[in-house]
DNA sequence: ACTTGAACGAAACGGAACGTTTCGTTATGT
DNA sequence: ACATAACGAAACGTTCCGTTTCGTTCAAGT
């Protein structure tokens, strides 16, 4: 007998590399914890403590709290940012709808509330929600790039800033707890965002 | 001599009534505190300190770190939410103008931004941050009131949601460090905000 | 006038999490 | 075979938590 005892469950080295059971089951813990208790239960102490790890194998890979919960962000399964129904309203519509239910039924929500209060105090995930973002937009402009190549959207529509100003209230609502939209309601709020952009 | 030393600067009780000048410090102190260093260096031991102030002082009548949070932000002066310029996108830009002004200029947009991450912890700060924000959508919805008695706006504006809507971008560009908007940037953005809204 | 009681700043408490170091073990890569 | 590196566990000193204890300074009630 080597161990003392739990040798049977201990994860080990596997050499001088990464262990994936490792990281996996850190990346686990971190994501579990995160949407049992919210941010303020996650610690580095309790993550070692439920994925049975040693806290030094956590900060040689995950040098801050942030990376950490940016890493479980980014593990998160995400919806399609750019629907194409053919009509700008029913794109918008789509879009905002995938987000909520993706956020109100999966663990998204938690974990990207999370992320965002984090930014509040470390820079560097500052910095890197900032860089996730604009690729966001990016991608989400599509919607209206193809509206506008359409004629449905007039010429004056900047994509990549509708797309922000759209997510924006999205965004507020999931940081004040108030996800639980209506479709009839939402549509009320999609009618406020795209109602200007369309071609009279 | 009755104490050891810097007496002269120690304030010490009043008698059996809260001190005004031990509230100001403390309240100062936190502020500078949260400007300067951010929510991360914001800590009740650090603003004790600062203040020249007892930790039991402070936990007496901010029993948590966010209703302190939400003491020194509404200590803060506010910009006058429902400009009235008598067209509804000219009240809308003074309205985003003022408050990113008061944002950019003041310390508004640290207090602001901490509360706000702090409500992502603490369920009280949630509950007393909506109960704000509901109000301040109320009183800015008057804008919307006014343009709909005017004829300026279309009847299926709802005044608080649209006014939600309209806090919710610039809430985003304070979340993300991104509030050096430029004046024909932000009529941009209220043209992409407003347009749809107005009566064709 | 005297006593009671509450607020004040300072200091110290036990507890929790921080980030680091030390250790013995495991297994890869050379 | 041997150096190297990752692993979990344990312990380190530090910081902040929220609370308690202490001596003081006064206002309020008797």
């Amino acid at each position: 007998m080597t161990t003392k005892r739990a040798a049977e469950t201990r994860r080990t080295s596997i050499g001088a590399q990464r262990n994936p059971a490792s990281q996996d089951a850190i990346l686990q813990a971190a994501e579990e914890i995160l949407v049992e208790g919210g941010l303020g239960s996650f610690s580095i102490e309790a993550v070692a403590r439920r994925a049975h790890a040693g806290k030094p194998t956590i900060y040689r890979w995950w040098p801050t709290r942030a990376i950490l919960l940016l890493d479980v962000y980014h593990r998160q399964k995400f919806v399609d940012i750019a629907p194409d129904t053919g009509a700008i309203e029913t794109d918008i519509f789509q879009l905002l709808n995938d987000l909520l239910e993706f956020w109100n039924t999966g663990h998204g929500g938690a974990v990207f509330r999370s992320v965002i209060a984090e930014a509040q105090t470390d820079p560097a995930a500052s910095k890197a929600l900032a860089a996730y973002m604009a690729e966001r937009y990016q991608q989400g402009g599509e919607i209206f790039r193809r509206a506008k190549a359409r004629g449905e959207v007039v010429d004056w529509v900047v994509p990549e800033l509708a797309m922000e100003i759209i997510t924006s209230f999205v965004w507020k609502r999931l940081l004040t707890d108030r996800l639980d939209i209506a479709p009839e309601q939402l549509r009320l709020v999609v009618r406020h965002l795209v109602q200007g952009l369309k071609v009279p």
